[in-house]
DNA sequence: TCTGGGGTCCTAGGACCC
DNA sequence: TCTGGGGTCCTAGGACCC
C-alpha cells in the first residue's frame, strides 16, 4: 500500500504555528510582490476566495470579512516542511518528498489490520512535534492514495482514509469528476469526455490503448493505477534535474543594466542551489518577458539556451554566460516584467566516477512488431540479455529509441545491484531492478 | 494600478550512423 | 550506383503537477 501525507493549507498552517490567534480565523497568504493569493485557510475558502486569484480583485471581500493577509515567507515554509518530513521519516523509513507540503509513503512493511490506528498516531505526533495538521490517504497505488487523501480531508474522515479495491471504490469513482484524479487536468478531462468518458469509473473501465492514443502513456498509466495496478513507484531520490530561479519585477524594467543586476542575482541563487545538492550543470536557459496582462503594451517573450563545454558549478561562469545570452535577447524598446534562469543538464558531482562503470552501451530492449524482445547490435550483450529476460519471466519492458539511454547511462553496476532507468514506453515501469525481479 | 514560482515527463521530428 | 531497415541523440514544444 501507498500513503500520501498532505499538510492542510500548508502556508497558512505555518503562519498559525507562530501566531495561534489566527486559529479559526480566515487567513490568506500572498505570492511574491503580493500579487496572487496562493494559500487560504478553510474559513477563507468558505468565503469564496479561489486558489491563485489576483489580490486586487478581492480587496473589498478581504476588508469586509477581516481576512488576515500575509506576504509569503518561503524560508519559514521550507524550514517547517523539513521538520514535518523528518518527523514523518521517523515513523516511515521509505518516503518520497513530492512537494513542499506532500510526501508519499511506502507502507509495505505495515500491518494492514492496524494501519488506520498507526496513521492516526502518526498524524497526532506530527501535530504535536511541528504544529502542522496533516491528512493521510492510503491506497494500493499512488493515484488511489492521492484520491484517498482527498477524502481524508473531509470532516467525516478525521484526517485518515484508507481506500481498497471494493464496491466502495466503485461508488467513489462514480461520484467524482475526472479532474479529481491526479494527472487529469481540465484539458484532458475535456478530451476524455469527448469520447464518452464522463467520470473516473468509466476511465478505470476504459480500454488503456484507446486512452493512450488520446492522452499518451501518462493517461494509460492512470487507467491501470485506478484499477489498483501500480505503474508509479516511490522515488526516494532527492536531486533535482533542473533548477530555476525567476521573479517578476514590482515595476517594469526597461534598461539593460537593471536586467543584468536581477539576472546576476538569480544566477547566483541558482548556482547556490546547485552546489547545495552537490551537482554540476551542463548549460543554462534564460528567458525574459513583458507584462502579458497589459494588452495595450508591446509584447515580447524570448529565451535562449547555451550548452557549456565543461560541466560547472561556478557562480562566475554561470553569471558570465547568462549575460552573454541576455545580450542576444534584449531589445531596448520593451518594458520587461520578468526574467529567469534555468540550469540544465545536471549531474551528481560525487557520483561522476560511475562514468567509468558502464557495463552495457546502447539499446537494451526494443519493442518489435512481433512483441519480442531482442538484442539490437552487439554480440557480447547477448548473454546478459538472455539472463535478464529469463529472470524477468513474462514481464516485458520495452521502450522506444529515445530517452531510455542517455549517454549509455541506463544500466550501471552500483554496489553490486542492477539499476535501471524507467521505461517510457510501457505503462509499467520501475527504476529499481529489485522491483522488476519481484514483479516477475 | 495591482495577476507567482518551481518542477517533471512525453512526443515528434530532424540529423546522423550502421 | 542504387536501395531498405533499424538505431541513437538531441531539441522544441506541450502537457501535467504543487
Amino acid at each position: 500500500m501507498y500513503g500520501l501525507v498532505d499538510c492542510n493549507n500548508f502556508y497558512v498552517s505555518c503562519e498559525r504555528v507562530f501566531n495561534p490567534l489566527l486559529k479559526g480565523k480566515p487567513v490568506i497568504v500572498l505570492s511574491n510582490n503580493d500579487g496572487c493569493i496562493i494559500a487560504r485557510s478553510n474559513e477563507a475558502k468558505a468565503l469564496g476566495i479561489p486558489m491563485g486569484a489576483p489580490l486586487h480583485l478581492y480587496k473589498t471581500l478581504i476588508k469586509k470579512n477581516k481576512i488576515f493577509t500575509y506576504s509569503s515567507n518561503y524560508t519559514l515554509y521550507g524550514d517547517m516542511s523539513s521538520r514535518v518530513m523528518s518527523a514523518l521519516n521517523y515513523f516511515v523509513p521509505n518516503i518520497e518528498v513530492y512537494s513542499i507540503d506532500e510526501a508519499f509513503l511506502s507502507l509495505k512493511k505495515f500491518n494492514v489490520q492496524s494501519l488506520q490506528d498507526e496513521m492516526f498516531k502518526i498524524r497526532e505526533y506530527i501535530y504535536q512535534w511541528t504544529g502542522i495538521p496533516v491528512s493521510i490517504g492510503i491506497g494500493p497505488t499512488k493515484t488511489l492514495a492521492k484520491l484517498a487523501n482527498k477524502i481524508a480531508k473531509k470532516k467525516s474522515s478525521n484526517g485518515v482514509y484508507i481506500l481498497t479495491i471494493s464496491n466502495q471504490l466503485t461508488h467513489i469513482l462514480n461520484g467524482m469528476n475526472l479532474e479529481d484524479i491526479w494527472g487529469v487536468s481540465k484539458g484532458w478531462g475535456d478530451r476524455l469526455r469527448s469520447i464518452g468518458i464522463n467520470n473516473p469509473m468509466q476511465l478505470q473501465q476504459a480500454n488503456p490503448r484507446q486512452i493512450r492514443t488520446l492522452v499518451s502513456v501518462v493517461g494509460e498509466r492512470i487507467v491501470y493505477e485506478l484499477r489498483g495496478e501500480s505503474c508509479l513507484t516511490l522515488e526516494e531520490v532527492v536531486n533535482k534535474k533542473s533548477i530555476t530561479v525567476s521573479r517578476s519585477f514590482g515595476n517594469m524594467i526597461n534598461d539593460k543594466e537593471s536586467l543584468k543586476k536581477a539576472l546576476a542575482n538569480h544566477a547566483a541563487r541558482a548556482a547556490e542551489k546547485l552546489r547545495y545538492q552537490d551537482s554540476i550543470c551542463g548549460g543554462i536557459y534564460i528567458f525574459i518577458k513583458t507584462n502579458r496582462f497589459r494588452e495595450q503594451d508591446l509584447q515580447y517573450s524570448n529565451s535562449a539556451i547555451i550548452n557549456f563545454d565543461e560541466l560547472t558549478d561556478s557562480t562566475t561562469i554561470i553569471i558570465e554566460k547568462s549575460f552573454k545570452l541576455l545580450e542576444s535577447l534584449y531589445r531596448s524598446k520593451y518594458n520587461y516584467k520578468k526574467i529567469g534562469i534555468t540550469l540544465l543538464g545536471l549531474r551528481q558531482k560525487s557520483k561522476s566516477h560511475l562514468d567509468n562503470n558502464y557495463i552495457i552501451q546502447g539499446n537494451l530492449f526494443t519493442h518489435k512488431k512481433n512483441q519480442q524482445i531482442y538484442m539490437s547490435k552487439y554480440r557480447d550483450r547477448m548473454k546478459l540479455i538472455d539472463e535478464i529476460n529469463t529472470k524477468m519471466g513474462k514481464m516485458t519492458i520495452f521502450h522506444g529509441s529515445q530517452g531510455m539511454i542517455k549517454n549509455s547511462k541506463n544500466i550501471q553496476l552500483e554496489t553490486g545491484k542492477w539499476q535501471m532507468r524507467s521505461s517510457y514506453k510501457s505503462p509499467f515501469y520501475t527504476t529499481n531492478w529489485d522491483d522488476i525481479l519481484k514483479v516477475s
